[in-house]
DNA sequence: AAGAAAGTAGCACGGTTGTACTACCATGGC
DNA sequence: GCCATGGTAGTACAACCGTGCTACTTTCTT
């Protein structure tokens, strides 16, 4: 037997390199060709691991999902304060280079989603995730007796998402900076907690 | 002189030509020949209007714009009710095939940016656009008396901004129906509008 | 020590890309 | 009637694309 590889750590290095080239030169210049220059091997060896561009780009999407979910799932989950609250949902903020990343390729790559039907199906997979981070948010308020009481959680995991998104796509388009996007979480949250009992 | 066509129309033809691949078969199908072909012209005779990709898919931006701005600015100006504030804002919104197809090219050649310095400027014109929309409403509300005292109209904007943007990025990816985008809207507006105070 | 398997690199291919350039056509002013 | 001119179409070219395929290298098993 030859020296094996993890094929898994191979393609996250690869996804990774699909989301540099993304973000520096467009996504006209995601070939596969540029894709493996820019990680650093062939293109032949490339396609070893990921046979062609469509899983190449499914890879890069997966990847974004991953670590989204990795990084929300080791986050403290205890709720002592409301700015405990938004720190965890700040998880799902572009506030750092990698995160911006994975925000520009999860954009980009939906808007390919018509070419692509390998990325249709994953196009799902991040909404979703954003969905279910923002409803854990409020569940676990709740079952700290944070949230104020008759509050519709459907409705409010809804509002919550669409402000998160909104935040979301702004501090990617620089029209927001990072300080401004907490109060707003904040100030969404303010009005769904309990009115500063015991002491929130 | 031989036969004069009209350059500006034109050039929306071949920019909405633009809307139509992209939203079909996704950036990577946008090229020249497609756009051409999509047009009913050669692709010769696109160059001879418009003489390079980077001057197409800047007419494509622009003629975002300026469609939105026009749409926006002929919309009737009396805030009678709250829901006429909504049905003003509603112009922001992608909810039907047209603003969609706007929508959806604003946001595959915002990703594009990096690539092409002449989309560069262009990518603030849409933000902005909607920004000023959105100041315009509270504006208004605010001249009519609807508004209530107190009201930080700067904050206020950036809050309704990004409201505006959360639901359009939901329309667009199916995660919301027009009905509750409106509800959101509307609900949003209320926290803001006087008490029921004389009638509204 | 030897061979088989896994990984790597690279070339070849048909096709598409953006752009330059040229020939052709239709029309308006003289 | 004619020709200059704006519009159209088509071809040419170098570069790049995704992908198939083949040689070469490395390492583990026997």
């Amino acid at each position: 037997m030859p020296r094996l590889i993890d094929h898994d750590a191979r393609r996250a290095e690869l996804a990774e390199a699909v989301w540099r080239v993304l973000a520096r030169d467009g996504v006209a210049a995601v070939s596969v060709r540029n894709v493996a220059a820019e990680a650093g091997v062939s293109a032949g060896s490339l396609r070893h691991v990921l046979p062609t561009k469509s899983l190449l780009l499914a890879a890069a999407m997966e990847l974004v999902v991953e670590r989204a979910t990795a990084r929300f799932g080791t986050h403290p989950r205890d709720l002592e304060t409301r700015a405990d609250a938004v720190a965890l949902l700040s998880e799902m903020l572009p506030l750092d280079d990698e995160r911006r990343l994975e925000m520009r390729t999860h954009l980009a790559l939906s808007a390919e989603t018509a070419n692509d039907p390998a990325l249709a199906e994953l196009r799902r997979a991040p909404d979703d995730g954003v969905r279910t981070g923002c409803r854990v948010v409020l569940e676990l308020a709740r079952a700290q007796g944070r949230l104020r009481r008759g509050l519709d959680l459907d409705a409010e995991t809804l509002r919550l998402h669409v402000l998160v998104d909104g935040v979301a796509l702004h501090l990617l388009g620089g029209l927001l900076d990072a300080e401004t996007a907490r109060t707003l979480l904040e100030e969404h949250l303010a009005r769904l907690w309990v009115r500063s009992g015991p002491r929130s």
